[in-house]
RNA sequence: GGUUCCUUGGAUGAGUGGCUUAGUCAGCGGUCUGCAAAACCGUAUACGGCGGUUCGAAUCCGCCAGGGACCUCCA
């Protein structure tokens, strides 16, 4: 359990050793999406790179509970407080019923994800399934005197707060500035300060999604259910909170703000921001209306505000996750196709070696050089996840693996066993990449004819009867196959 | 305006004081091959600008230029 993992967090600015409060346990909470909409190459983002962390940890051995939630309530358009539903608003549209709405998206969400390789959570709850746990954790915050009622809504007292902790510590600001410039809202004659956000909003008479609470029929606030799910689930102190940087304000700060007033100390030890993906320098959003979904990715189509298609061609999941890893998390990453194709390329060539690595026959001796490899991988990850790096680790193995296919060079049988485990620990299971070494076919029958029309080949080829064996390769090809000719033999796939 | 981050070769993208030519893709030359593909070998181009600290900076500091994110919902 004794490990070297230095994470960076948002809070400090630091790079700091990852101690667990409870070893061998580990909380990890990350913000999941708002289900109104299908999910966008940004939100792969986050889910890839906290994927990433839940198997790196649990391949250290610890226990990890990874609680994701799903909102699918009380996160309003424009603003926190004023505006409508989102999921409203689409229920609206599409004239169904909210839940409707958030059960399709859910759903979708869902499957976007286990195509990228993505691992389900542990826990992935509901803001709505939470609403009692959210009228409790408002009541504990009246309670402690950080909040207060004001026509059937509830609001977070921010100055009084601040008078006793510090609201800002997170995304680095400080009130008097946020007083200056934060801009005039409707409704504010409800709130004592502008930058008092609900907590619980009274809802309207022709808003659908209202429970009973103490002070009104109504909703929770956005940052509420963070709160309240994070440590119904893991505790009133855990490990870790991740999510986007675009949510470091006004969402987490918010929610410090919020579980510290309620239980008189801060829940989390570690904050970690994955950064955005950017299409033509700026963030791909939900705002810009810049966005590309998986869905779109997937198939290879997706017309801009003009109409121009700006997909060259499809992409699969896991180049899409290859691209993502290419970078390091907190770094942005540009999205373009020259870029997703280099990506393309780039994993089939590990894929690649990695089926010829199974085929290899092992000798006395080894030219190449696989020891510490393992070392530098774990290097690596321990400095903050840096996939990139763990990657072209890889790459380098992948070239001893072409060196001793091309019969230049020998491995042994140690050394081989060890490439082999390497493959499927780290890039398998902590990358979560899948390669597709044996892919051609679960199918004996598929495969053995397959290898018999290139044997035949094989044949014509012996006989130099060009014709022959250039008409089988070519309707293989046509057929979607691909044939490559090794030094004494073939090898293929589709 | 405030907070904060960034600027690396044709494209991407690591690296943070002194050889990492990182890696990938693209390019060029070669090997192999009936051809093709793949693979292998070799190879070019870089660290926004100016100044400072240092024996030495792409890497630290300052200034300038350019850009991004957040400050309203956004992964």
């Amino acid at each position: 359990m004794e490990n070297k993992l230095f994470i960076y967090n948002s809070l400090t600015r630091n790079k700091e050793l990852f101690v667990p409060l409870n070893a061998p346990h580990v909380g990890l909470y990350v913000c999941g999406p708002t289900v109104y909409g299908d999910a966008h190459l940004g939100h792969a983002r986050p889910a890839i790179t906290f994927d990433i962390l839940f198997r790196y940890l649990t391949h250290l051995g610890y226990k990890v509970r990874y609680v994701r939630n799903i909102t699918d309530v009380g996160h309003l358009e424009h603003d926190a407080d004023e505006g409508e539903d989102k999921i409203a608003k689409k229920a609206r549209l599409e004239q169904k019923e909210p839940m409707e709405v958030a059960q399709y998206y859910t759903n979708r969400f869902r499957n976007a994800m286990a195509a990228l390789n993505v691992l389900p959570p542990s826990i992935e709850p509901q803001a709505s399934g939470h609403i009692i746990e959210q009228i409790n954790f408002v009541q504990k915050i009246l309670d402690a005197g950080y909040a207060y009622e004001s026509q059937g809504s509830v609001y977070f007292d921010v100055k009084k707060y601040n008078n006793d902790y510090h609201y800002g510590k997170l995304s680095g600001r400080n009130i008097d500035e946020l007083l200056e410039t934060t801009r005039d809202l409707d409704g504010q004659d409800e709130k004592r300060c502008s930058l008092d956000f609900a907590l619980w909003k009274k809802a309207q008479p022709e808003h659908i999604m209202r429970w009973p609470s103490p002070w009104s029929d109504g909703f929770p606030g956005w940052h509420m259910e963070c709160s309240a799910m994070g440590t119904k689930y893991l505790g009133e102190t855990f490990d870790i909170h991740g999510g986007g940087m675009d949510l470091v304000f006004p969402h987490h700060e918010c929610e410090i703000a919020q579980s510290t007033a309620a239980l008189g100390h801060e829940t989390v030890k570690y904050w970690m921001h994955n950064n955005m993906i950017t299409i033509a320098g700026k963030k791909m959003g939900k705002s810009y209306g810049n966005f590309i979904t998986l869905d779109e990715f997937f198939k290879g189509s997706h017309k801009d505000n003009e109409g121009n298609e700006m997909l060259e061609q499809a992409y699969g999941p896991m180049t899409i996750r290859f691209f993502i890893l290419q970078a390091h998390y907190r770094s942005t990453v540009d999205f373009s196709n020259d870029a997703l194709q280099a990506a393309e390329k780039g994993f089939s060539r590990l894929s690649d070696a990695y089926a010829r690595l199974m085929k290899i026959t092992p000798a006395a001796t080894s030219t190449v050089d696989v020891k510490g490899l393992r070392e530098k991988c774990e290097e690596a990850m321990n400095d903050d996840l840096n996939t990139p790096i763990v990657i072209a680790h890889f790459f380098d193995a992948a070239k001893a693996i072409n060196t001793v296919t091309d019969g230049k060079g020998t491995i042994s049988k140690e050394d081989l066993d060890e490439l082999k485990d390497m493959f499927h620990t780290y890039l398998e299971d902590i990358l979560g990449l899948k390669l597709v070494a044996n892919s051609y076919s679960n199918s004996d029958a598929y495969k053995g004819a397959i290898d018999l029309l290139l044997e035949i080949r094989k044949q014509a080829k012996a006989n130099k009867d060009w014709a022959t064996s250039d008409k089988i390769r070519n309707e293989l090809t046509a057929l979607g196959f691909n044939v490559k000719d090794t030094k004494d033999g073939f090898e293929w796939s589709i």
